[in-house]
DNA sequence: ATCTAATGCTCCAGAAGCTATAGGTTTGGA
DNA sequence: TCCAAACCTATAGCTTCTGGAGCATTAGAT
């Protein structure tokens, strides 16, 4: 039997987070202690590891709870978990691509040094006038 | 003059956001028509694009706040917006990073095609088994 | 058995950056 | 003049937590 306390150390998920994820359906509610205190059996200190390893890989409350669903029934095939990890890469990639955009465009911006005034400041006139950019967000 | 709908059709803001916007202090609350509508000028239509641009990049309202009253002080030197600029940098610099990471172990984990049941399922697996992972998060 | 520090409980608010809805008013063109 | 489109305010909701207030329980030491 753990503790709330024992399942926060133990999957790195905290306190006040674990009693959300009980709240929006992701765990089941535990059984409770004499004194009203949650008691966790190592099924759940497990789900919640899964829980935890998905949300760090981006996958938002709604795929995890798919996935889970999922879990329950290990005699279906798996097309559907197949198909969220694959358009969760998707979009993945789509924001690294993004973001490197982001990245040559700062890199251009951050090119002066600080040593002048802000009147020339490049910084201030790339970000007031959208057409010095290279890329077309 | 602008109403609040031409100002938005020209800097591709959505009309709430405007509002939201005046509400957080980014622009100011501007003229009103008789019957209480907002009008711009264009000096307001060039700070709102500023605004837009900024946040495509993904830089924070509250870095945008501080470049626009450093803009306010074009004698003063630009070392501070550009120190916001490398900051952000770094911050995107750091996404990427981590998203890349994401990526290639999501490609490890759909490597299946979905032709078997969840019970062996990879993706499944991948996630309740954290030690499964090549990287390091 | 008692004390106490750590831990737990519930409820509620806030953070970021919007977006949407309800219920009403103003504007601009035919 | 009339009507639809656009505007107004106020409020609530979204997502994924995080933190605090105020009180109750637990575990270990004495």
């Amino acid at each position: 039997m753990y503790s709330i306390g024992d399942l926060s150390r133990r999957t790195g998920v905290k306190i006040p987070t674990i009693r959300y994820y009980e709240q929006m359906g992701l765990i089941a509610a535990p059984e409770r202690s004499e004194g009203n205190q949650r008691r966790y059996e190592k099924r759940e200190l497990e789900r919640l590891a899964f829980i935890r390893h998905a949300r760090d890989l981006g996958l938002s409350i709604e795929s995890i709870r798919d996935l889970l669903a999922l879990s329950q029934h290990p005699e279906r095939p798996c097309g559907e978990a197949d198909r969220i990890a694959k358009e969760h890469l998707v979009t993945v990639r789509e924001k690294i691509a993004q973001l490197q955009k982001l990245e040559s465009e700062l890199e251009r911006i951050v090119a002066c040094n600080g040593d002048h005034t802000i009147g020339d400041c490049y910084v201030i006139r790339a970000l007031a006038d959208h057409s010095m950019c290279g890329t077309d967000h």
